[in-house]
DNA sequence: TGATTGACCAACT
DNA sequence: CAGTTGGCCAATC
């Protein structure tokens, strides 16, 4: 409840409630802050996440399709995918399988 | 200081 | 069915 607390902490807040082995969205964040149409807001902030080292698993959150969109951003392409093997995801072609199952949604888990 | 971009999503044509 | 546009907020050029 304080108004410091940027766009940007309720992002990381919300991504590292994320459980081990289970993956979000940039949309299911913004909807769950209340923004749906700020989805570029929730990748724009992890860009800013992954620079100062933040415990922010940004590995975890993917596009709406599954797809892993910022495996760039992580310093290289291979490391965001070893990072979601490493907790029992499994990732092909760039894309997370069963995900669907995986998906952790903080509107509704958290509610 | 104004305009543009940014790891997106959903709706409309 | 596929392509385009609009929208959100903040930071960078």
């Amino acid at each position: 409840m304080k108004a410091d607390e940027s766009f940007f902490e309720r992002v990381y807040e919300v991504a590292r409630l994320v459980p081990y082995g289970r993956v979000t969205s940039y949309g299911a964040i913004a909807n769950y802050l209340g923004i749906g149409g700020s989805a570029r807001m929730v990748g724009w902030a992890m860009n800013k996440a992954h620079t100062p080292l933040q415990n922010v698993p940004a590995h975890r959150v993917v596009n709406r399709n599954g797809q892993l969109t910022g495996k760039h951003h992580f310093g290289g392409e291979e490391v965001m995918q070893q990072l979601l093997e490493s907790e029992g995801i499994e990732v092909a072609n760039d894309c997370i399988v069963n995900f669907k199952k995986l998906f952790w949604d903080p509107a509704k888990e958290l509610e």
